[in-house]
DNA sequence: CTTTACATCA
């Protein structure tokens, strides 16, 4: 009855490492802290060590609770600075680890040789190229220079989105230029576009691995020469998951979607098993190209290849596959057996919802959200409020557009003016409408005022209309031939990241480049689309 | 405990 007191120690520590194995989702990881916590181990830092690795690392999606323990850790030791620092790189928040690495300098611990890679990668994957020069301040001032890894890394900041010239600099300069800085330098050149500096580069490495083959050929699926990313497909020693990925990623970003599908059958026809980065591309293009079937068969082929739960990041993909195909009761469902979810899962499917005129239903749900103490982010809002003007509700939208202010703090930007603007609209207040876009703290762009404009002619207000219709001209006029000159600019200097750039602006602003006429659709599908396509797909 | 390759949503 009095049996099993916990004075054996060695048995109780093989049952943690036991115990972490199992952990492989967030609800796994919340217990074995509660009974941590119940057995006293809490103040026990190698238990405190293996749960924050557990979290920050091993399973996807859990950084967050990383963060939670980490922040009570008093003296947190460099390996648990560089864990939460690596964790945070890789999540989708790495500006995480740059504010880590600024609090460890702060508290007097000093950085090692595995902090710096870490933070490096973070401001790579940030693309802040002044932090990164910074930091490369840092390794010279702590005396990591010539570390191989930090070095390595630097040279891969640098290659990414650093200046090229210190890149290749660093590289000439290297003890150990081996397979890895070279691929890095590689690989940079591809990224910026200088696709045949990356080849030459490629052609000249002395030995090559797996990886910078995989670099080359994804140097080529980035820039959309799928053709000659064929090629060396084609030449290639031995391939991977990766090197598939690669292809079938570039055939999905080039809106190839058949290829792309085409791409795997070869590989499934070639034994290479396809992991989770394959499905999230392929769903990718099951819900660009509205291919139902295909997605359902991924979605049934992930379910039996699954050993444990969905991860988040898959779960949303194919929530999203399912909204964007019209399958909206498969969305629910996904959503509903996930087990862990994120912000990104909430907003896909209440977005789903009030994007299919089910107002309802995306208006409940937002706010069971609200119950469990999700917190909503800017996203989750354009769903709700485009629910609402959906629904007719012109109150109920008013109070959500307050609450994101008032409670929320999020400053609306232009899609949730343009959500208030169609609620508006639609119900036929026009010119509380057309003050609403006079009173924005932030310059109203073309498909607001179209918006309005097709409230105005459905509603048969000529006055306003016209009105609008000035607004809107005069906005074309202006800003159009600006954004294609400006991107004649770049494009004349083979500067084709800001050509990128200005195209992506152009979105944000909702101006096409295609000539003005003034006709409006009647119905909001320019809106829908500018509030739910981010995706700027090449053509 | 490091460094180079593939990645959903917005």
């Amino acid at each position: 009855m009095i049996r099993k007191r916990p004075n054996d120690r060695s048995s109780n520590r093989q049952q943690r490492s036991s115990l972490w194995q199992k952990c492989t989702n967030l609800r796994a990881l919340k217990q074995v802290h509660a009974s941590m916590v119940v057995n006293g181990f809490n103040s026990n830092y190698s238990a405190i060590r293996e749960l924050i690795f557990c979290s920050a690392m091993a399973i996807s999606g859990t950084i967050d609770y990383a963060h939670q323990v980490f922040d009570h850790v008093s003296e947190p030791d460099n390996f648990l600075w560089n864990t939460m620092i690596r964790g945070s790189a890789q999540s989708q928040s790495p500006l995480n680890a740059v504010l880590l690495y600024t609090r460890m300098e702060n508290r007097h611990a000093r950085p090692d040789g595995f902090t710096f890679p870490f933070v490096l990668k973070a401001c790579t994957k940030l693309s802040w190229v002044k932090m990164g020069m910074g930091i490369h301040g840092k390794v010279v001032r702590f005396g990591f220079e010539s570390n191989t890894f930090v070095r390595n890394t630097l040279i891969y900041f640098h290659a990414n989105c650093g200046d090229l010239r210190i890149a290749s600099a660093l590289f000439d300069d290297s003890a150990k230029r081996d397979v890895v800085p070279w691929s890095a330098l590689t690989a940079g050149y591809a990224r910026r576009g200088k696709l045949d500096v990356a080849r030459r580069l490629f052609d000249e490495m002395p030995v090559k691995d797996l990886v910078s083959w995989n670099v080359m050929i994804t140097g080529y699926a980035k820039q959309g020469e799928m053709e000659s990313a064929r090629k060396l497909l084609d030449e290639v020693p031995k391939r991977d998951v990766v090197t598939w990925n690669a292809m079938i990623a570039g055939y999905v970003l080039c809106g190839s979607n058949e290829q792309a599908l085409q791409m795997f059958e070869e590989m499934r026809s070639l034994g290479e098993k396809p992991d989770e980065v394959t499905m999230l591309s392929l769903l990718s293009a099951c819900a660009d190209i509205g291919d139902l079937d295909v997605g359902q068969k991924i979605h049934t082929a992930l379910l039996e290849m699954g050993s444990g739960d969905m991860s988040i990041i898959l779960g949303n993909a194919l929530i999203d596959m399912y909204s964007k195909c019209g399958n909206i009761e498969g969305a629910l469902e996904v959503f509903r057996r996930m087990r862990d979810k994120d912000v990104s899962s909430w907003n896909s499917v209440i977005g789903g919802l009030a994007f299919h005129g089910h107002s309802e239903e995306s208006v409940n749900l937002f706010k069971e959200m609200r119950r469990l103490k999700v917190r909503p982010n800017e996203i989750t809002f354009v769903g709700v409020l485009v629910a609402c003007s959906h629904a007719g509700k012109v109150e109920e939208g008013r109070g959500y557009f307050n609450l994101m202010r008032n409670v929320y703090r999020i400053e609306p930007n232009i899609k949730h003016y343009g959500c208030m603007v169609d609620l508006l609209g639609r119900a036929g207040i026009l010119n509380e409408a057309f003050e609403f876009i006079e009173k924005m703290e932030i310059a109203p762009n073309a498909i607001v005022w179209r918006t309005l404009l097709g409230a105005c002619r459905v509603h048969g207000n000529v006055e306003l209309g016209r009105r609008a219709n000035e607004r809107l001209l005069e906005m074309r006029r202006d800003e159009s031939g600006d954004f294609v000159l400006l991107s004649n600019i770049y494009a004349s200097r083979g500067e084709w990241q800001g050509v990128e750039e200005v195209r992506k602006l152009m979105d944000d602003c909702g101006v096409k480049k295609e000539a003005g006429c003034s006709l409006v659709e009647a119905d909001n599908s320019a809106l829908m689309h500018f509030l739910f396509d981010s995706k700027p797909k090449s053509r």
